[in-house]
DNA sequence: ACATTAATTGTGT
DNA sequence: ACACAATTAATGT
């Protein structure tokens, strides 16, 4: 796992910081499904994605849900960081997407980072900056854009961060993602079918780009 | 190999 | 949105 973690940030990070994260770093192995943050709940650790994709995810009251972002390797998580820092309850869910593995950082030294490496701010910073934009996208897309246009922003998307044109969901899935109905998302799926953006089977969608 | 069941997907109202 | 049909996958015998 370490070598990951040199691959991935060492031309981030300065050494003596890639040391202090294998020192101080949990490791950790989420499979595919795994809640790794919950609404509601405090949090003491910032995931670093080496691994994997996680999505994050809002949701109300009676389970409804919206898709905020993604995090891939190489990302973390910008909620979590504020939570931390202000030591405030999950306004947010993290689930994995695929199997991940993660490196957690507790809370005292991020801050402690903070002042004693500027590669580690300059991250923070940049992990804040790329979420808030992501965060714009998601609302814009709630606020402007038509079902048919967010379905096939999230496929795409997905493929991006999972490095694959076939994607492995259910429409059911798909539809709790856009807070939509099922049948909606069938039915808009068939149409991108149709306009020869999508080929469908079961369990799995192949998204075509051309 | 076959039947049964459950889950997913498609379609009409 | 709802109901139902059709299709596919999973499981047991």
């Amino acid at each position: 796992m370490f070598h990951k973690l040199e691959n991935i940030y060492g031309d981030v990070f300065e050494k003596s910081l890639i040391d202090d994260i294998k020192n101080i770093g949990i490791n950790f192995v989420a499979k595919k499904g795994d809640i790794l943050i919950d609404y509601g709940s405090y949090i003491k650790n910032t995931p670093l994605l080496l691994s994997g994709a996680l999505k994050v995810l809002r949701e109300d009251e009676d389970g409804r849900e919206i898709l905020l972002y993604f995090i891939e390797k190489g990302d973390t998580c910008a909620f979590s960081l504020s939570c931390c820092i202000g030591n405030k309850k999950s306004k947010i869910k993290v689930i994995a997407i695929e199997d991940s593995e993660i490196v957690f950082l507790p809370i005292q030294k991020i801050e402690k980072w903070l002042c004693k490496y500027h590669t580690w701010r300059n991250f923070v910073f940049n992990s804040y900056n790329s979420k808030m934009n992501e965060m714009l996208q998601a609302i814009d897309a709630l606020a402007f854009m038509k079902m048919d246009e967010r379905l096939y922003k999230l496929l795409t998307d997905k493929v991006k961060i999972m490095g694959n044109t076939i994607l492995y969901n259910t429409h059911k899935e798909i539809a709790e993602s856009l807070n939509t109905s099922r049948v909606v998302v069938s039915r808009l799926l068939k149409k991108l079918e149709k306009e020869g953006k999508l080929k469908l089977y079961r369990n799995k969608i192949k998204v075509l780009y051309g």
